[in-house]
DNA sequence: CTAGCCGTCCCCTGTTCCGGGTACCCCGCC
DNA sequence: GGCGGGGTACCCGGAACAGGGGACGGCTAG
C-alpha cells in the first residue's frame, strides 16, 4: 500500500544491452520529474525485482537473452494493472507489435527513432496517452482497418451482410427469416451465395471467416 | 500522370479557422522539403481543388463549416489512394478518431499538442509511418485490444477451447473428432458444456460469442 | 434492349446438430 | 477416502442445416 502518486514518477527498465541501458538510464536521470527505481539486464531479474511492487512506468526491451520480452510484459501487466508498460525495442514486426499490445503494453517505441526524449514519452504515458513510433502506429492502424490492399469488402451485398449478422447472433434460418421479413428459403438462398463468396460450407465457418475479414 | 515524386513533397490543407490555417501554412513554408500547393477554408473548395490531382500529403481539419471533415477525408482517400491524409483537429472523441481511419486517414494529430513540428510528422507520413498524438494512439489501442476490464477467461477449459477452435474453422463434429483423436460423441459432449458456459444454443452463436469474448 | 446482379421464393435429399440422458477414469483437494 | 471437476464415451429422437436444382421481378449499365 505504498503511495507513489505525487512527486516524481517511478521508472524501472529491463534492457540487456549495456550501451542501450546506459542511454536510457541517462535520459531518465536527467529529468527531475522521473525517478529510476529499478534497472535490470534480464527478464528474470526484472520479474524478481517487480514481484512485490511496481513502478509507475516500466520500460521493456523485447530482445532479452533469457526469456521472451513479451512474456515479461504479460506477467507484469497482469500483476500490476496500474503500471504503464512501454516497449522500447528494435523489433518492428507485426507479431511483436500486436503481441505487445495484447500482452498489455501501452506504448511502443522503436530504438533508432528516439535518440531523444524518453521523458516526454513517459509523461504522455502518465497522462493517459500511448506514445507510438509512427511506423508502429501504421502497423496498428493496418490491423484496425484492413487496408484496401486486400480489397476484402464489397464481397457481400448489404442484404447478405444483414443475413450473416443475424445468423452470427445465433438465430436459426426460421428466426432470421421472420426477423428480416423473409421466407426461410430466401435466407437459405442468401446463405448459399455467402458460402460461395467466402469459400466456406457452413454457418459456423462463414461467421468465423466473415469476422476474420471484418465484415460484421 | 504527373510525377510529383522527387523534389519537395507537395502539401494541401483544409482548415476553416484563419488563425490555425496561418500557423499551419507558416510551418509548412518554413520547411524547404515541403511545398504548399493548396490551401482551402471549406470542404467544398478543397474537394474542388483536389478533383484533378492530389498532393502527396493532405492535411484536414474535421470541424469544417460546410460539410463533415470525415466526408472530405473519405472522398479524397477514395479518389487518390496514394495521397497521405493527415487529420489535424481538436476533436479526440472515439467516433471521430475511428471514423477518420476508416475513412482513410493515415495520421491523426490533436491541435494543442503540436504547436511544433508538422514538418517532422509529414516526413514520417511519407516514410510509411502514421503520426498519432499519444492520446489518439491510446484510443486506437483500446479499440484494438479491448481491455481486460471484463476478465472473461477461464470460462472454457483448454480442451473446450481446442474443440471450439476447430469448430470455428468450419470442421464438422466428425472432422473435429478425427482431428483431435476423439469420438464424435465426445466432441458433442464438450460442445454441450461450451453451450452451457457461454449461454448459447448453436455452434454459430458459440463461435460468435467466443470471439466476442476473445476466447479463440 | 439485353445481360447481369440483386433480392425474393420454392423444391428435394441426405447429413448434421441439439438436448436430454448415463457412464467411466483420473486427478487433486479437503 | 470421498467429492468434484475435467476429459472421455455412448444412446436416441426430433429438429435444423447444406447443397443441389429452378424461377421470377427489378434495376442498372453497357
Amino acid at each position: 500500500m505504498d503511495i507513489p502518486e505525487s512527486g516524481p514518477a517511478t521508472i524501472a527498465l529491463v534492457e540487456d544491452d549495456d550501451e542501450a541501458r546506459k542511454r536510457l538510464v541517462a535520459s531518465i536521470n536527467s529529468d527531475s520529474s522521473l525517478r529510476l527505481v529499478g534497472e535490470y539486464a534480464t527478464g528474470a531479474k526484472a520479474l524478481a525485482g517487480l514481484a512485490a511492487s511496481a513502478p509507475d512506468v516500466f520500460l521493456v526491451d523485447l530482445g532479452l537473452p533469457d526469456m521472451p520480452g513479451l512474456e515479461v510484459v504479460k506477467r507484469v501487466a497482469e500483476k500490476h494493472p496500474a503500471c504503464d508498460i512501454l516497449v522500447v525495442t528494435v523489433f518492428g514486426d507485426e507479431e511483436s507489435v500486436i503481441g505487445a499490445f495484447e500482452a498489455g503494453a501501452r506504448g511502443y517505441l522503436l530504438k533508432g527513432a528516439l535518440e531523444r526524449d524518453i521523458a516526454e514519452d513517459i509523461r504522455h504515458l502518465r497522462n493517459g496517452g500511448s506514445p507510438l513510433s509512427p511506423v508502429i502506429a501504421r502497423q496498428v492502424l493496418k490491423r484496425l482497418v484492413p487496408t484496401k490492399a486486400a480489397p476484402a469488402k464489397d464481397v457481400l451485398t448489404p442484404r447478405e451482410t444483414e443475413i450473416l449478422n443475424a445468423i452470427a447472433r445465433g438465430f436459426s434460418y426460421a428466426e432470421t427469416a421472420s426477423l428480416l421479413r423473409l421466407s426461410v428459403q430466401t435466407v437459405h438462398s442468401h446463405l448459399k451465395n455467402i458460402y460461395r463468396k467466402l469459400a466456406v460450407h457452413s454457418k459456423t465457418e462463414a461467421v468465423f471467416e466473415a469476422d476474420r475479414r471484418r465484415l460484421l
